[in-house]
DNA sequence: AATGAATGAGATTTCATTCAT
DNA sequence: CATGAATGAAATCTCATTCAT
C-alpha cells in the first residue's frame, strides 16, 4: 500500500519533471513561470513546491534525475567494450544519439544549466565529474598501451573533447551555423578526436 | 566640438558596455539587475536607457561591440602568416591570450551562447558567425593545399574546435577540475586539434 | 458505546487544543500554521476541520476551553476562604502558580488580548469576562466591609490588577528583565496590591 | 540641495508610517496588505520597499520611530519634577494622555506589537527598556527618601506598573469591559500604585 | 544629458481548506 | 472517522522602465 502511494507520488514527481523539461526548453529557465511548468504537467501552481523547494530546485533536480539515467546509458554501452578506441567512439556515438532522441532535455542541459551561476559556479557538480572521468579513463586507457600519444594531458584532453562535441551538439540543437546531421557530426567528431587534422 | 561631445558620449556607452560584460559574465543576464551595471559603471539606472533601448538590447550591442574588438584583434595576429597551420597555432594562442588578460571576455562567449533561450534563440549574431569563419577560412585553407583532411568538414570542426577551446578556457577560469596552466592549454588544444590522439 | 466514543472524540478534540495553545503560545496565531497544530497534536491537517470550522475557530474554542478550566481552578482554590484580603491574595498565588505549571498557559491571555485585530476585536470572550469579574467580586466585597477604599473603582481595578500580575508573569517567562522567581513575583505583586507603593 | 531631497524622502518615510499605523490599528499587521499601507499613503507597493526592507521592518520601524518621540515627551514633563510621587504621577498622566491623543497608534503599540514573537521574544528592545527604566529609576529615588517601601523590589514593581496601566489603557481602546475615561483611568490607576487597596 | 525616486506589473511562494481514498 | 495530497487564491516582494527635476 505504502509502496504503491510512493510510486504514484514517484510518477507525479517525473510528470513535473517531464514538464519542466519540455518548458525549460522550449522558454527558457528564467523566461519559463512556475505556472507554465504546473500547467504543462496538469497539476496546480502549490502541487510543484510539494516536490521540489523552489523553481531552482527544480532545475537541479531535474537534472540530477536524467543525468543519472544518461550515465547508466554510457555505461551500458561500454561495459563490453575493451578497447580504448572503440571506447571513445562508442561513447562519441552515444552521446551524439542521445542528444538526437531527446532534443528538448538537450535544450535544456546545453542552454539552460549554463545560464545560471548556480550551476557553473557554486554548485559544484558531482555528477558531471564523473562524467568528465569516464572519458579521462578511457585516455588513460589508451596511453597506457601506447594506442594514444603520451605527451597528451589526460585532464586537458578531457575538457576539451567533452567541449568539442558539446558545442557540435549544442550548435546541432540551436540550428544556427550548424548545417550537419547528427550522424555526420558524430562521426566528423570522431575522426577530429582521434586523427586530428593532419592529412599525412 | 560635436565631435569631441560624441567621444564623451562613446566613453559612456563603452563604461557601459565594460560594467555589462563583467555583471552578466559573473552573475548571468538574468540574475543580474540593470541595477547592478549601472553601479558597476558608476552612473545611474536611468542613463542605461539613453544609451540602449532595454536590458535586451545591452545584450546584443555588447556582443556585437566585443566581437567586434576581438576579430580586430585576431585579424592583426593573422595578417602576416600564410601557412594555415601556422594562422591556427596563432589562433588558439591568441585565443588563450584574449582570455588570460580578460577573464571576463569569455563570459561574451558563454552568454553569446547560454543565455540564448527567448530573444537570442532568433538573433543571430554576425559577428559571432564571422568569428567561427575565420576558423572556417584556415581549415579550407589547409585542406586546399592538402595539409588538412580533405574528408574533414569545415562546418563542423570550426565549431569543434571553437568548442572544444573555449570549454578548456572556461574550466581554467572556473579552477575546478583544471588545474593547468593556460600556456598548457594552448599547446595541449594545438596537438590535440592537429594531431589528435593517436600515437603512431 | 456511544459514550465512549463521545469520550474518544472528546480526548482528541483536548489533543488539538493543547497543541494549539503550545504552537500560537510559540509562534503567534498568524505565524503558526495549521500544519504546525496538526504535527503537535499528532493528527493529519484535515483532522482538525473535523473538530473545528476554521482556524480561527480554533483559536475562539480554546479560549473558551481553557478559561473554562481556569475559572474552575480559582473556584476552588476560593471556595472556603470568607476575608476578601485573604481572597485576593489566594488569587494572586494561584494565578502565579498555574504559570508556573503551565508555562504556555499565560499564552492563552496573550493571545485573547493580542491578537484581537480582525475578527477578535466583535467576539467577546465570556470567560474572560468571567475571570475577570472574580476579581471584581472580591474587590466589591472588600469595600462593603470597609478594607479597601472606598473611592477605588471595581471595574477600573480588576483590569489593573489583571494587567499587573499577567506582565509580572510574561516577563517572568520570557525571562528578560525579569531576574526574579515566581515567588518572589508573587509576594511583591501581592504587597504591591494591597499597599500600594508608600511607605507611611 | 541634497538636505532639501532628504527633507522631501524623509517626508515620504514618515507619510508611509503614519500610513501603517492607520492601517496596522485598523486591520492588524497581519491582516492588513501592503498594499493598504499603499494605498493609505498614496505611493505604490513597491515604493514601501524603498524606505523599509520588508513589512516586519516597516513594523520595527514604526516602532522605533514613534517610540522615540514619546520617550521625548516623557522626558520634557519629568525634567522639572523632583519629587518621586508626583514624578510618577506625572508619569502615569502623561502615559494615559499619549494614548488617548493618539488612539490608533495605541493599537499598534498595544496590539499589535504584541502578538508577533518578533517583538516579544526574538527582537530586544531597547526603547522598551527605557522606558521600564524611566520607571524604575523614579521607583528607586522613592525609596531612597523613604517615600516607598523599603521592601518593595524595584525591578518587580516597575513591570507590575507598566503591565497594569498598559491593560487598563488597552481594555479602554478595544472598549470592552471599559466604561471608563482615560481620566478616571488615569486618577484610579495612581491611586492604586500609591496607595493599594487597603482603606485605613 | 543625467539622475534616481517612483512605479506597478508580474513572479514566486505559502497555506488554509477540501475531498477522494 | 482519519488522512494528507492537492488546490489555487492571495500575499510579499523584485526590478525593468519611466519621467520630473
Amino acid at each position: 500500500m505504502a509502496s504503491k502511494r510512493e510510486a504514484v507520488k514517484q510518477k507525479k514527481k517525473e510528470r513535473i519533471i517531464e514538464a519542466a523539461v519540455k518548458v525549460f526548453a522550449q522558454k527558457g529557465f528564467y523566461t519559463a513561470n512556475v505556472k507554465d511548468v504546473a500547467q504543462a504537467a496538469g497539476v496546480a501552481d502549490g502541487t510543484i513546491y510539494l516536490y521540489f523547494k523552489n523553481k531552482d530546485d527544480l532545475l537541479i533536480s531535474l537534472f540530477e534525475h536524467k543525468m543519472k539515467n544518461i550515465l547508466l546509458r554510457f555505461e551500458e554501452a561500454l561495459k563490453d567494450i575493451s578497447d580504448p578506441l572503440d571506447q571513445l567512439k562508442t561513447f562519441i556515438h552515444v552521446y551524439f544519439e542521445l542528444i538526437e532522441n531527446d532534443t528538448e532535455l538537450s535544450g535544456v542541459f546545453q542552454v539552460e544549466l549554463r545560464q545560471s551561476s548556480k550551476f557553473l559556479k557554486d554548485y559544484h557538480n558531482q555528477q558531471f565529474s564523473n562524467y568528465l572521468n569516464m572519458i579521462a579513463r578511457i585516455l588513460d586507457e589508451g596511453k597506457k598501451i601506447n594506442f594514444f600519444r603520451p605527451e597528451m594531458d589526460t585532464n586537458i584532453a578531457k575538457i576539451f573533447i567533452f567541449g568539442a562535441i558539446d558545442e557540435v551538439a549544442r550548435q546541432w540543437i540551436l540550428g544556427r551555423d550548424a548545417k550537419y546531421s547528427i550522424k555526420e557530426a558524430a562521426e566528423q567528431s570522431c575522426d577530429n578526436i582521434v586523427k586530428g587534422l593532419l592529412a599525412f
